[in-house]
DNA sequence: GATGTTTGAGAACGGTCGTTCTTGACCGAG
DNA sequence: CTCGGTCAAGAACGACCGTTCTCAAACATC
């Protein structure tokens, strides 16, 4: 019954995590969204019910298909400096943990539900580095900052430490 | 000739410093520095041209005041463990490095005068830690990574490492 | 093939955006 | 006091914002 949907909407969530990530949530009109994702605007708001709405699945999209995924790779280091090396090298392929950064600067102090679902991802890497670096260490949520802060230098555009270097931070935390 | 100027330049770039750290660029509109700053809509135009020129003020003093002397300060460290307290300690007690933060995530990859900006910033940070730890320990940027990313954490509201965590990390990188 | 329901296409809504213009208040110089 | 020039006050501009509406096209069901 109806006409059927002729677009993916997995991929249509994907295409917007990607243009929040670089324009961020205000930076990002619905023109944009319309646009870059092929989809009419009468459907992104029949199926998401808002700009937000389509903001908030992304974000939930881009924990569950990237930063937990990531987190979980991370807990499988044999070691703290392999654990930070790893991460750099995710962020150098592709746009990992980069709607994290955005939401955690933009949004997540305006809107509660942005921050819980930044929350989560966080918890998620102090989590893995829990688990290499051992509980009760207490640097879990340093190195943990530390690795969305090298996530940061690497989104602005000025080189930021090469992989050299992060190996051999890495062998001053173990 | 003319009638006296009836605000405080100085104090008026400072005002709109903290709103573009707090809301960030876009989210900050004309009229929310209209009625922050309490200067009238032709002389903001006046003075500084556009929205983006008291944008680029803003920045620019946030860098002058407030981090290009907090990395002074941080030079002074005796010892990278002393640093990381240091900068979490500047981070809690004020806007710290938050516009920095905002126009690093934001404005640096969209607009190159921005970037040009934010990179002078973190170099400053870049430099004190490798003033403190030593030239070609390959650890600064790293580090200097760590200190923004513990800035990222405060803000999102979300509760960072205490003060014990971050001297326990210290007293692994020396 | 006719019916019913949902989609796609795009015009249109009021509101707000950044910016400019017009007008009158103000003050130093002559 | 008069004049010239700068400022403050606020209305007004076109453009764009997120959102809604109308209507024809496209299927599943009967």
């Amino acid at each position: 019954m109806g006409r059927p949907r002729a677009f993916d909407e997995e991929q249509a969530v994907r295409a917007a995590a990607e243009l929040f990530a670089v324009r961020g949530y205000e930076g990002t009109s619905v023109d944009d969204l319309v646009t870059g994702l092929g989809v009419h605007r009468g459907s992104l708001y029949k199926v998401f019910g808002s700009k937000r709405g389509l903001y908030l699945a992304a974000l939930r999209r881009h924990l569950d298909e990237e930063v937990l995924p990531l987190a979980a790779a991370l807990r499988e280091a044999d070691g703290l400096g392999t654990l930070l090396a790893q991460a750099v090298a995710a962020f150098d392929g592709g746009p990992a943990a980069g709607l994290l950064l955005s939401a955690a600067v933009e949004r997540a102090g305006s809107d509660p539900e942005v921050g819980a679902l930044v929350g989560e991802g966080m918890a998620a890497l102090d989590g893995a580095v829990e688990a290499v670096g051992g509980a009760g260490s207490g640097t879990s949520g340093v190195l943990a900052a530390t690795v969305l802060g090298l996530r940061l230098r690497a989104r602005a555009g000025l080189g930021g430490p090469s992989a050299d270097a992060v190996l051999a931070f890495a062998g001053r935390v173990g």
